[in-house]
DNA sequence: GTATAAGCGAGACGGTACGTCAAGTCTTTTT
DNA sequence: AAAAAGACTTGACGTACCGTCTCGCTTATAC
């Protein structure tokens, strides 16, 4: 006997806190804004999400269903492919980059945010493993885990720091060194 | 003509934010609280420093300062000491691991901060590079970085996301890892 | 249909600035120590009100009002009630004189403020007015405002620069005089 | 042994604080303003007068100097004569009355000034009660005193409120009513 | 088919911290 | 010893957001 949640209001509350984020920096984000933004009030993003990072954190699983795992043969031809495409989801105006980086600086500020952040981290790991794994099954173990740490670790610190691109120069040098790790042809 | 800096404010201030930052963590760290456990009025930090970013920063480059160029032999040899080194120095309750986490999430959000501490990242950066170049001349231009940028990216993806330790039985890995890379015997 | 201004914290409010401004003097009084006194947030304050003057001055405007008109039938006897009323008020610990300076100098101090307090004054003004008009309908215009000024002026000056007391021989005194410059009888 | 008192800094703060009181309102007069204007520091403000309120009334004992006890023989003459040069001193960008404003509210707030200002006001206030007593020597006593308060009030209450002018009619039509007190002719 | 309870927009609330301003004191160097 | 310069501690300011709490309205069951 109780009115449900309206599915109106969870679209407007991602959609205002996504483009927020990416207007004006997640680190001006704020309730306030977001509420405002979809004409919704603030008890309603309480009510169904513990923080912002959760909200923004909800909208970029959507986005990283859209990588597909390739298939070309050979580790580094997949590395290749699974880094090229992974960076370019986060270039540009509309790229992720920015919103990643947010959710990354939240999740070291805040301890009840870090779980969530660390399993949407942990998904994305398990994708890259399992390429990994699938041409180097001897690697099972401490090896494959700082393939994983080295790639996806490099990808992190350039976004974060800002030093270099994540172009597909970047994705072709990271699948070479990696390759070249496990033996394969230099 | 005028009053000089007092040099007692200063490390007062240093030492209060740094410890500040350990206990409660970096998050919870306010420019009042500091001002306080430093017997120190706000306005004197405020007066030399941009944001409590800068002061935290300030201490870390003098910790990161005791930190040597090994000389082993190997590639492998050198990355294994350079990184348990890092390592060691970021574990515990006295490590800067808590405080590093802090200041990459600040650079996140404050672009006033963050060409500061990209500045701080590059000297670090340089230290590694050098290592690298120093065993592998070859590997000059777009394969140091990478590499550099793998060693460190890994390590401050687990820092960041604390998925796994930073020991030396990781810094044995990630070294054996980079010296395949560049062709040091398996 | 939102929630609704809380009578609870505004009473609070009122009372505990005034109860501040008494004991410490209107001088120490600040939003600060009102907000923690009266159990509220800053915020609360001034969303309803500019300054604290003005969340003085409401308190005043409710004080002013058990002051009545009186009705002898002379202007010396009127205005000699009217006076020794108006002092009585403000004289005592519980007496309004040290509130009213403080608001008469944020009056000097603070141009937003100055126009509420004058409207303040204009009320208080119109009932004198009031009474001497009555008596001598002949002193309309630059006159009757002339006694006026006189009459409230001697107090506020005696009020403000402490150099005699307000007390009902001189309230009998600018009565008796104010009423020999309309000619009655001496 | 010891050097003297600098005259050029005695008047650069003296003129300064005038002129900044002046300029931006007596409100907005600090410390820091008036010493940088003058090209003074603040420590020698501080070590010839109490506060800014002492600075700017030693300006003004000098300016009501000016102000010559005037002789018409009447009561009525004498003081349209006092009063209107008082106000005179007073009226325009260059009058006293912003910066006397700002000495009486100062001296409701500031405990330590007030005696001084008192004082101040007391020297003025004997001008005014020779000139009554001159004429009317049986009002000495608290007649006399309630007519210098209602004068001189008036004057006060008119400048702090500013709901009239203080102009040569008001100034006449005080002298004539306060002439009526003393049975002048009317 | 209507009572009723949860969802909702709105926004007031108690708090915490911010970054700024000015006060009055202290220290250094110069005159 | 007085002065200019300006760093220092202190304390209050007014603002921004936080996460919680009513308020009155809307709406989908469960009776």
């Amino acid at each position: 006997m109780a009115r449900t949640r309206s599915e109106q209001s969870r679209r407007a509350i991602l959609e205002s806190a996504l483009s927020l984020a990416r207007s004006g920096g997640y680190g001006k984000l704020t309730v306030d804004a977001v509420a405002a933004a979809a004409g919704v009030g603030k008890q309603t993003i309480y009510r169904w999400w513990r923080s912002l990072g959760e909200v923004v954190l909800d909208t970029l699983r959507e986005h990283a269903k859209s990588l597909p795992a390739p298939e070309t043969g050979s580790l580094e031809g997949d590395l290749t492919a699974f880094l090229g495409a992974t960076f370019r989801l986060q270039r540009g105006p509309n790229g992720t980059a920015e919103v990643l980086r947010g959710l990354m600086a939240e999740a070291q500020l805040d301890d009840g945010f870090a779980p969530s952040f660390a399993e949407f981290i942990e998904a994305r790991r398990a994708v890259l493993r399992s390429i990994v794994l699938r041409h180097v099954p001897a690697a099972r173990g401490s090896e494959a885990e700082a393939t994983v740490d080295m790639l996806f670790g490099a990808m992190w610190y350039r976004m974060l720091v800002k030093h270099g691109p994540l172009d597909s120069a970047f994705a072709q040098t990271l699948a070479a060194l990696a390759a070249r790790q496990h033996g394969e042809k230099r």
